[in-house]
DNA sequence: CTTTGTCACTCTGGACGTTAGAGTGCTAAA
DNA sequence: TTTAGCACTCTAACGTCCAGAGTGACAAAG
């Protein structure tokens, strides 16, 4: 690693970050190239233009910023977003107002999924952007308690409820009509055995003792065994994330192509890739933004995410955020995120 | 209403629906404005583009086509199409191969949500546009089964089957805990009392028999029926439609601006309106076709419907089909939406 | 009476040139 | 180290021009 490619507040003047810092905040504001003669008004220090252009002359060697053509301003680069958001940034607080209304819209409804639901449409709706919750991944969750009701020929609703007050119903087909008290009685063994386990060990320690109780030829087990293990299979992994708002980002010229638009739009129906990236985080603590193709992911290229894990019993269950242009208000979006990933945390405790 | 308003295939000469037809046809194709030379060539017939002029500054002043300024072509004006999909046009048969894929789509979950989904998304494939399905309205359906299951602290699990195999959950408050065989007491009284019956008959007579056992000072009884007016409660409506490939439309010129679209992308996550629209047509027998703000909805300026009722036992409960440009493929389109409301419909009966 | 050829006319969209404005880099002076 | 000045460059907006497509009208032909 050269030391001339590793940039950090040593190799970059006081004051060009000043210049730096000003200069993002003035593209932000206005998204367009910011010349000298502005910059020089806006930096508050009373210096010339041309002192401003020797400056940003560094800043585009240093790869902070770069001109889109000889005679325009310079944009911030990537890397130049980085610097601003890792040290430049001065995050406000949220204003107490603004933290009861981001509550009051979550304890509205006590069905987390409900919560999820309108926790993405707060972030969307506050911050004029896409709003996106991760569902919490059923094998993370731990096994509550599992019920199985007669339905009409062969066929048995499964109703599973996991830690965190979530609800998952299953249909499974039988090879016969079972009765409400051979059912009832399976789930009681069930609820039994695996109650407060998380649903990755649940899922195997069904498949090992429905193998032992086929060796015993327990049939009673084994039919137990067998329902069990259809429903608590994770394959069928219904919807993984919730996302609002999508489009508000038809508003911003940055992105307005509509090729571009449509490949994230895309993005956001497929929800795989969305939810891979935001998987990775997850061990993360705090707030994590990612800017432009960062991630990795071509197709957010001219976008940034700001994202937080939120919890159930200390324990991160899954992450929120919002998705806009890279040219968005940080220092407000941050402790919107961040807040709102705590209340949500705080109010999926009481489950 | 005046006769010359009143344009019927008798105020339009043979000869002249011809070339209407063959405009239409054209412009479905292409979807720029087709000139005399152009459609002298396409409608077969062996006539000089000056005779085409003749015909087509008919065809203009009753209204039947445009021309966007003094020297492009025509365009179908509303009025043009709606006479070109009344008895114009020529449906074709959908090939054997095609049914067969619908209806392998549509079966391969017999889930009912899953179903409404598949069909949704199979719509928007097949036709390159957006698919739309409405989901039978809770209060349209019939009272099946009820079950209660015991929650911690004070909660029970409410869940409600309906005749056509759709699983709802809903989560209660209650001020004591209850245990589970008064639970299942009380669901076997309302299964008893109110199987079979329709929502909006099952909702009406809980508030009756609920006021008569408050009377009563009948305890047990007012529990039971508190309960179920609450699962029983259809003013949660829940999603009531499941619309796929919106993205699908960014591709249509057509519709570009992104003002537009996005009043179109808001109108589908809203869905109201959307809603509104279908549920008014739910009466009508067949394919039902509504072409631009013909729907009395301004944001489908440029935007064609086709929809089509399906059944549950032989009783309306929803809608599906197509959202796209009304320059679209009717003749592909409309025995596509047909035979997927019926497949979806025999597919649904064997719940 | 219908069809056709013709001609003048109109409108659009693309190519081209011009210009004003913004911003730069460089150099020399403070 | 900072500044002023200057030559240079690039863009975006505007106007002009022209070819192409298409029309309407009219008179001639069938």
């Amino acid at each position: 690693m050269s030391s001339s490619k590793n940039i950090s507040e040593s190799n970059v003047s006081e004051r060009a970050q000043h210049f730096l810092k000003a200069l993002i905040e003035r593209y932000i504001r206005d998204g367009q190239p910011v010349g000298s003669r502005t910059l020089a008004k806006d930096a508050g220090l009373e210096l010339s233009p041309a002192t401003i252009r020797n400056v940003m002359a560094d800043l585009e060697d240093l790869g902070l910023v770069s001109s889109p053509h000889t005679s325009a301003g310079r944009i911030p680069t990537v890397t130049g977003f980085r610097m601003f958001i890792d040290s430049l940034l001065t995050v406000e607080d949220l204003k107490a107002r603004e933290v009861e209304r981001i509550r009051n819209t979550l304890l509205q409804s006590s069905d987390p999924a409900v919560m999820l639901a309108s926790a993405s449409q707060l972030l969307s709706g506050v911050t004029q952007m896409a709003g996106i919750v991760t569902v919490p991944r059923r094998e993370r969750a731990s096994f509550r308690q599992i019920e199985f009701l007669p339905l009409s020929n062969h066929r048995v609703l499964a109703i599973l409820v996991t830690d965190c007050g979530e609800v998952h119903n299953r249909i499974l087909h039988t090879h016969r009509d079972f009765t409400r008290s051979e059912l009832d009685q399976t789930a009681n063994f069930l609820n039994h055995s695996f109650s407060g386990q998380d649903m990755h060990t649940v899922r195997q320690r069904v498949l090992d003792e429905l193998n032992e109780a086929r060796e015993h030829f327990d049939q009673t087990m084994t039919q137990a065994l067998e329902m069990a293990g259809e429903v608590v299979d994770v394959s069928e992994s219904e919807e993984d994330c919730v996302i609002a708002g999508q489009t508000n980002l038809m508003e911003f010229a940055d992105l307005a192509s509509l090729g571009r638009l449509r490949k994230l739009f895309d993005a956001f129906t497929e929800k795989r890739e969305i939810l891979h990236l935001l998987d990775q985080f997850q061990h993360a603590q705090g707030v994590q933004i990612f800017i432009g193709d960062e991630s990795g992911y071509q197709l957010l290229n001219g976008c940034s995410v700001v994202t937080a894990p939120y919890q159930v019993d200390d324990q991160v269950v899954g992450m929120l955020g919002v998705i806009g242009p890279t040219r968005m208000h940080y220092e407000r979006v941050i402790p919107i995120v961040d807040v709102t990933a705590k209340i949500l945390s705080a109010a999926l405790k009481n489950q």
